[in-house]
DNA sequence: AATGTGAATGTTATATTATAACACCTGCAA
DNA sequence: TTGCAGGTGTTATAATATAACATTCACATT
């Protein structure tokens, strides 16, 4: 939480009241929280597009990672620096580990053998740009 | 499409009529489907139970990927043989390609350089058990 | 201090994605 | 023949996400 004022306010990010309560409240749980979850949580009428609105924000500015897999987020263990993740998805108990390393080559290596996780199924998707629409520009 | 009756065949898993439908679906579009861009292209009056339930199907017997990001689906390049896959979804055209490789080490590595192909986000999920629950089987 | 500006938020409604629950059917084994 | 199990059809609804627009707030400029 310290981190993450010290980061926004080093970039000259807006850490909000709505911004603030979201990454608390996903930061305070064990196990990846869903959008609707953090919004039972905000309580007093709050809104889905609240919720979303600093959910992106919190992505944006390197504070969550967001779990593809069954949309959840979590709190960033690492949010000083960038960096590619892996994230560790249990599927018996649903919580999640991140494994982090400069090169992702290692990363999944480490993911594998580390920390005594089986990896039963492993997804990497790369967004970018593809050489036609490169060209186009 | 001859080579998912093969594998369906010689593993006895059973490519039924709406199954053998949703998979043409897919294979034939050059972007990603997502459930109900499907669904539309059933006709007759089909659900999304048909589509979502052919879908998991098709997963598991590896004859599709799932994008997580955004829930869409894309035929398989290799049915074949078991394997990693590394997606590459333009942002631009939306289109995907897929680059396999035997280590997800050197998959990343020519996801990057390959193809021309500028990434912008990666994501990196694995699924699987924590040492915990390990255990308490 | 007054004011314009843009970013952020609140609010309402709705779109999109996914599943629950149950009835039926069909092939096949006991 | 009678179960049974896997697959499908059907209806309803749950869960997830966004569009659109009004409002507020911080703050720079005048």
């Amino acid at each position: 939480m310290r981190a993450a004022e010290d980061l926004c306010a080093r970039r000259g990010l807006r850490l909000t009241p709505p911004r603030r309560r979201v990454l608390r409240i996903v930061a305070a749980s064990a196990k990846p929280m869903k959008a609707y979850d953090i919004l039972k949580k905000m309580g007093r009428g709050a809104q889905p597009p609240t919720v979303y609105r600093a959910l992106d924000f919190l992505l944006a500015a390197g504070l969550l990672h967001k779990i593809q897999n069954g949309a959840a987020f979590v709190a960033c263990a690492h949010p000083r620096r960038e960096h590619d993740c892996c994230l560790l998805i249990c599927a018996a108990c649903g919580r999640c580990d991140e494994s982090c390393a400069r090169r992702p080559d290692s990363t999944l290596r480490r993911a594998a053998g580390d920390a005594g996780f089986l990896p039963q199924h492993l997804i990497m998707e790369v967004t970018g740009l593809c050489r036609r629409c490169r060209k186009k520009k």
